[in-house]
DNA sequence: TTGTGACTCATAGTCCGTA
DNA sequence: TTACGGACTATGAGTCACA
C-alpha cells in the first residue's frame, strides 16, 4: 500500500540521520526546515515532497534513492 | 538547484511512460488520475510526493528509484 | 495527443508551547 | 534529545474547459 512508501522513507531518514551522526534539530536546520517536521517525517507520518527529499539528500550527503531502498527484501 | 529535481523527475516520467508505449491519458487512467496532472508532471513543473511517485512506480511497472535516475553524470 | 490557466481542497511545512 | 498538540500559511493534489 502507499502508506508504506513514507513509513519506508521514514526509516531511511532516520536510519541515515543516525548514520550521518546528528540529531534531527541539526538536520532541519541544514535544510531549513523545522525540527518538527522532521519528527514527524521519520515517524511515517508525512508524505515528502521529492523537493524535500532531495534536500534530504544534501543534507545528508546521499543519493535521492538511498530514500527508497526497502529494508530486507530478501533475495537481495 | 533544487528545481532541477523536478525537471529530472518529469523527464524520467516521460521517459518510462514512452518506453512502456502509453499515452498520458493511459497513464492517467492508470493512475487514477487526471491527465492534465500527468502533462505538468512530465514538463517539470509539479512536485509531486512520494506516495504520488510509488503510484507512478506501480503504473509504469518500473521501481521508484528509476526516477530519479540522472542523465549523463560523465563518470558512469 | 498534449499543453495551459484557473480553480477547490487537502496537506506540506511552520511556529508556538508542553512534556 | 525527541514527541506531541493546536493554529497557522504556503503549496501540492487533482479537476475542468479550452486551445
Amino acid at each position: 500500500m502507499s502508506e508504506d512508501v513514507r513509513i519506508m522513507v521514514g526509516e531511511n531518514v532516520r536510519r541515515l540521520r543516525l548514520a550521518a551522526g546528528i540529531s534531527q534539530a541539526k538536520l532541519a536546520e541544514r535544510m531549513g526546515v523545522d525540527r518538527a517536521y522532521i519528527s514527524g517525517l521519520e515517524k511515517g507520518e508525512r508524505n515528502p515532497t521529492v523537493v524535500t527529499v532531495w534536500h534530504l539528500s544534501k543534507a545528508l550527503g546521499v543519493k535521492m534513492r538511498t530514500f527508497f531502498e526497502e529494508k530486507d527484501k530478501k533475495g537481495r
